[in-house]
DNA sequence: TGCCAGGCTTCAC
DNA sequence: GTGAAGCATGGC
């Protein structure tokens, strides 16, 4: 077990941000995460402190820099100017959500599998695929189900995936994961690339699209620059910004801005009249 | 029951 | 180059 204080973060916001699909509640303040071939139990408890059951060595060298809690969010936070107050109201909201150090492949067929459906859709479809074809691991006493690897899901036919409720999808993951575990795209070369390089390559591959991979560079490369543009998304800037997020005024965080948006919108946040 | 969901691909034009 | 149709399935 450690015990520690964290400033500026929530675990309910961030988990139920959209942005990860394996973090979920465990009654109370608490909340399981099944990440990076691990599972966690982490509590929130009063006056800003955390329990996570694992040990200090373990927080240090995994979950501290999971959920990025080296970041100062309460300088972005801090930069969003008074003369917007849909995006003030939408960071008031969203207090404490960070954005998650994910793995990327993970993060890429996730955001595939995401197209065209809603959130408790898109959790359904992850948890199926693992436990269909994810390593299964022991924490402690508690069973689960790693996030299957490219070599194993390519290695099933795209009609085993279709077995996962993948739909139309199965297809895409399929060959997504014949181009990794190939080697024809190496997601772990690309942390290297610059932006641009590494949307142009992830939209090579197939069900991946700017939306899918501009997800996969925020949430999965933590390129914070990143602003994926989803039906949300498109609604607000269409209503409140009249065709275009100014997302120019943000460099280096619009990507969290947008996270915040997103989970504002979802949540119900409208504009005031005079917006 | 019908609409919509963190879109992408294909195919006219 | 652009716009519209089609896509599988589940949640509400």
């Amino acid at each position: 077990m450690y015990r520690t204080v964290i400033r500026d973060f929530s675990l309910r916001t961030t988990a139920e941000s959209g942005q990860c699909f394996r973090m979920l509640p465990a009654g109370g303040n608490a909340f399981t995460v099944a990440a990076m071939g691990r599972l966690l139990e982490v509590t929130g408890l009063p006056g800003g402190e955390f329990l996570f059951d694992c040990s200090p060595e373990e927080y240090e060298g995994v979950w501290r820099g999971y959920f990025d809690l080296d970041t100062d969010y309460g300088r972005f936070y801090s930069a969003v100017p008074p003369d917007d107050p849909f995006l003030s109201r939408a960071v008031a909201f969203s207090r404490g959500l960070r954005i998650l150090r994910q793995d990327p492949w993970e993060t890429l067929v996730s955001f595939i599998l995401s197209q065209r459906r809603n959130l408790p859709s898109i959790r359904r479809c992850v948890e199926n695929l693992c436990a269909s074809f994810g390593e299964r691991r022991d924490a402690g006493g508690r069973n689960f189900f790693a996030f299957p690897s490219p070599e194993a899901l390519a290695a099933q036919g795209p009609e085993r995936l279709a077995g996962c409720s993948l739909g139309y999808r199965a297809g895409y993951v399929h060959g997504t994961a014949l181009a990794v575990a190939s080697g024809r795209v190496d997601l772990g070369a690309l942390a290297g690339a610059d932006d641009a390089e590494l949307l142009r390559v992830l939209c090579t591959l197939p069900g991946v699209g700017v939306k899918v991979a501009s997800c996969v560079l925020l949430f999965g490369y933590h390129r914070l620059d990143a602003f994926p543009v989803d039906v949300w998304i498109s609604r607000v800037e269409r209503e409140v910004y009249g065709g275009a997020f100014p997302r120019e005024r943000y460099p280096g965080f619009a990507g969290v801005l947008q996270q915040c948006l997103f989970f504002y919108a979802r949540s119900g946040g409208s504009a005031p009249e005079a917006c």
